[in-house]
DNA sequence: CTTCATATTGTCCTTTGGGGCAGTGACACG
DNA sequence: CGTGTCACTGCCCCAAAGGACAATATGAAG
């Protein structure tokens, strides 16, 4: 699995070394010497790539370049690499989802393990969120009537009850229900409806 | 939020010491020797509770009993509370779900913190597993040609093609197909695929 | 052998879903 | 004012789903 690893330490010397160790197990490597120059770089978030990230770096501290990433919605996944590991931080770095929390000096194969687990989950992640962003495209393209029509028939309304709901006739609602259809390119009630749970619509029923 | 704290630890006045704090706190308290003697009290995995377990302990380790309670379907939320904590350690515990992991001296506002999280987490995951319950007992009702019939349906196919499909015939089809939202108890195509979805039974689909 | 669960199938009828064809009305844009 | 999009609707027809009523067949259990 191919990728770009971003290196955040403030040591020019470790940047170097980490550097070299990368390239040499096949990967890109791009290095910065804080986290405010690789929030600088404004990355593209869909190529594949991880982050290698130190802890105690000046300026932004790893954790809050974390934090950031997370409020900024990117998923590029994290490896923490740091010198001084203490409990409190490596607890909080996991559970915020860092993919390991590895300490200086590293041997090559956790290392390179760390890297080619996170790149395999980033591509996972990416697939999965690709195959709903085609969702979301189609579902943005129906227009208001559509949508609620979409919303009830999920549900497991039938034709008539939308009707009720909306105030218009049955008639009407075919022809919205077939506009939602062509939309969301779907064949089939079971089609949509599995859509629509994947993306979140259905979390409180009414059926 | 009550409930039913387990301490695991083989140091008997830390487990003097916790059990009083604990109690001052207004939680029950059941302290283990050893990791196999908590395993030997065979617990009831629904009941409010939770694990605060050292790491370091005769026989079975903290980690291996997570690991043992994780194979074996236990819900039960794991807090770590241990004197040394190495990275790899708290790394490999807090992937494998423990809600935290904590080091001796703990200050009760930590651990009080930890112990409502990890009640307040098994509450939503046992209230969310519930529902799901009431779904796979229904399923558990269906005979072998209902649940092939239930997997087609929700998979968008119609009664001629799952008729087809079966080596039968349409008007068996709907047979079944009646038996099926009769015992899942619902009324719409609508809330028997929400339900397949909810349940993992559509990740890949054909549709 | 009787009973029960399961699977099967037919006929007939109603309700829903889906869609072709045709037309109306509102509203925005240029 | 012409054009386009969106919402709405009626009539008619076909396909699919759902169910009432009735019946056959098979295998396990007692």
């Amino acid at each position: 699995m191919p990728g770009l690893v971003h290196v955040v330490d403030d040591d020019a010397s470790f940047r170097t070394a980490i550097e070299r160790r990368l390239k040499l197990a096949g990967y890109d490597v791009v290095t910065y010497a804080s986290a405010q120059d690789f929030l600088n770089a404004a990355l593209d978030d869909e190529q594949p790539g991880c982050i290698l990230l130190d802890v105690r770096i000046p300026g932004l501290s790893g954790p809050e370049l974390q934090n950031r990433l997370i409020a900024s919605g990117s998923t590029l996944p994290i490896i923490f690499l740091t010198g001084h590991a203490d409990t409190p931080t490596t607890v909080q770095a996991i559970k915020a989802g860092a993919e390991d929390f590895l300490t200086k000096p590293v041997s090559s194969e956790l290392l390179l393990d760390a890297i080619a687990r996170a790149l395999a989950r980033q591509d996972a992640a990416r697939s999965h969120r690709g195959r709903l962003e085609a969702f979301r495209a189609h579902l943005a393209t129906l227009t208001q009537r559509e949508r609620q029509v979409f919303d009830l028939i999920v549900r497991g309304r039938i034709n008539k009850q939308i009707a009720y709901e909306l105030g218009t006739t049955e008639r009407t609602v075919k022809a919205h229900r077939h506009q939602v259809m062509e939309k969301m390119q779907v064949h089939s009630l079971a089609e949509l409806v599995s859509i629509a749970e994947r993306l979140g619509m259905l979390d409180s029923n009414g059926g």
